[in-house]
DNA sequence: GTTCTATTTCGTTGTTTGGCGAAATACGGA
DNA sequence: TCCGTATTTCGCCAAACAACGAAATAGAAC
């Protein structure tokens, strides 16, 4: 019950369940999602702290960079469930594919240089 | 994404989760539910009322009483598999089984004398 | 109509949550 | 080692939320 609903808690909030369909392509670093999103950096990081407690994404560290991405086959059914469920139901809303369009842009450009800028404001 | 929202949000609360579960045997008065959590009658309302607006229940008046239950198939398919999703991960949880249980006493029980006793107190 | 009574609405209160910026942490490169 | 930088942690504030009790509403029974 208590992971139940650390999950549904975590889905709660529209910026986490966009930031989780945004990793649906592939792994993201902070700095990507903060751009897509115009938050701040430490509450980019604060999203994914609670997304990662419920087990709805996972990190990988390499340098500098963390890189966050939606967990693998071997996650509990429960935690896969609920994004078949988000991804069934929000993939062809206006809104996500707003962000979709957006996140190509993102992936162009240099990671680095998103970071420069975010802490630079 | 408004109407899936309204979803996660409504989910986020572990009594209304209890509530959807407990409404799976069938249609259940406010009074039968406020029994079953010990809440105040009128916060139980107010679950109520957010569950319904995310059409995660239908409602039916009769006489007095007011009586609950889950949407039937004609209900779209991001609430159905909503339901299904808390269904699966849920059923066999010890917190649920309990209430199962305590519900089974609640049936037993006459409606009209549960609703005389929380208004009294 | 008046009186019960089941439920909802309203106003208040304490807690949780999302946001930010500043400071701390962790790591690579000079 | 020291500096720059990507991310997290911390402290704060405002908004949202769950809970309650009191008052309002709606319907039955008299």
């Amino acid at each position: 019950m208590r992971e139940f609903m650390n999950i549904t808690k975590a889905l709660a909030d529209e910026n986490r369940v966009r930031t989780l369909l945004a990793l649906r392509r592939g792994e993201l670093c902070v700095c990507q999602i903060t751009e897509l999103f115009g938050l701040a950096p430490s509450t980019v990081s604060k999203h994914l702290s609670i997304l990662f407690q419920a087990g709805l994404v996972e990190s990988r560290k390499e340098g500098r960079w963390i890189y966050y991405k939606l967990p693998d086959r071997k996650a509990p059914v429960v935690v896969r469930e609920a994004l078949d469920w988000i991804e069934k139901s929000l993939a062809d809303k206006p809104h996500v594919l707003e962000d979709s369009k957006q996140l190509k842009k993102i992936l162009k450009q240099d990671p680095a240089d998103l970071c420069k800028r975010q802490t630079k404001k």
